[in-house]
DNA sequence: GGTCGGATAGCAAATTTTTGCTATGCTTTT
DNA sequence: AAAAGCATAGCAAAAATTTGCTATCCGACC
């Protein structure tokens, strides 16, 4: 049911052993006939060139060594208007998710997800439909329910936080008076609930704040 | 020359797509006759324990999604006294190399590596000797100089800071006097030269150390 | 057999952060 | 126009962190 007739893969993922293990696994479970594996985007977009107009299922990384997969998409289009595209990433920030999925590609996945939803990913994507990993929609819905909101003002001043400065430098570095910026950490810090400057930071982090 | 007899290798990588495929190419070019990946520590754990005293080639992430798999050392090494570790990482910090090799597994691996490269470690690593990866030999030898260096302990205690813990909670979890744990900050930010946590804790971001 | 580094622990003092409470302008929304 | 929210600022006290200095134990290395 899934051995579609002369369906060609290619990856494209910047760790080289990640590229070539998956397009074995691609192949074990007669997945796709033909599969394809490149670590460098040059030689991809090579052959993609002279991939006339087949059908192809591009296996895309989000992160490459020096940019994003998102950056090739356009690229992609111009090369071979037929092409699927999947995304795969490891990426746990629903911030960046979301920023995927606007760009509406054919699939996302998470590198830790499961056969199944590999399989799944596929079958939707072969009846022309959008599929995104359950896991990362969840992620998505976390996101939206539990959002705490910082203002803009806030987060200015978390970033320096976060980059080390004191209260005493950040009040400095923005021309504030030390107590407004006590003020603004614990409004902060009273959204979240913590005690101390590293556990906002980490929060912050963790939810893509700054 | 590869095909030993019975050698078994073992792939623990959150990343499940990864751990799956990898485990196909270690099978493939007759690296390993028998191999198991896992994505979860807990499975990891459980099979290393009853996996007897039999000889075993252990693939170890580096970035768990808890934890670094350095944490897992001791546990390893505690099942099974004969087990080989290779690291593989992604990691492109020579400062969390120059980590990883202060621990002295018997391999440590890029995720970018070739399979020339995955082949020499395996020799090398069956005739009782230690690999690194080329690659991260060259970085580690452009940083020699701006090299800094944290101990496995002060990286521990420093992962405590980063998810928010205080001195006290932390010497709490960890059975310490504070005043060890005040100690152990205090040569931290003694390496850095800075003068709070928030500034340790965003060096050990920047350059990967936790 | 001695030196060195790492992990442990302590004291006291200086400094910074955190907290409790208050207050004034300034927008935006109702 | 009132209310709500944001950015600003202050004082004082409590708590935590940082620093200067010392010291023991242990294992590794020469």
């Amino acid at each position: 049911m899934l051995t579609n007739d002369s369906q060609l893969a290619v990856i494209l993922d910047d760790h080289g052993l990640f590229a070539t293990s998956f397009s074995l696994l691609l192949e074990k479970y007669g997945l796709f006939h033909f599969v394809k594996s490149f670590d460098r985007k040059d030689d991809f977009l090579r052959f993609l060139a002279s991939s006339g107009t087949q059908k192809i299922y591009i296996f895309l990384d989000y992160y490459l060594s020096e940019e994003t997969g998102l950056s090739l998409l356009p690229e992609i289009d111009r090369l071979n208007k037929d092409a699927k595209t999947i995304f795969l990433t490891s990426a746990l920030s629903p911030l960046l998710i979301q920023t995927l999925k606007n760009y509406n590609p054919d699939g996302i996945l998470s590198k830790s997800c499961n056969l199944d939803t590999l399989k799944s990913c596929l079958a939707s994507v072969r009846l022309d439909q959008h599929f995104i990993d359950p896991f990362f929609e969840k992620l998505l819905e976390n996101h939206q329910s539990t959002a705490v909101r910082f203002t803009p003002r806030e987060i200015e001043l978390l970033k320096h936080f976060a980059r080390g400065d004191t209260i005493a430098k950040t009040a400095e570095k923005l021309f504030l008076s030390s107590h407004t910026v006590v003020a603004h950490r614990r409004k902060m810090m009273a959204k979240i609930n913590c005690q101390s400057i590293t556990q906002l930071i980490t929060f912050a982090r963790e939810h893509e704040v700054i």
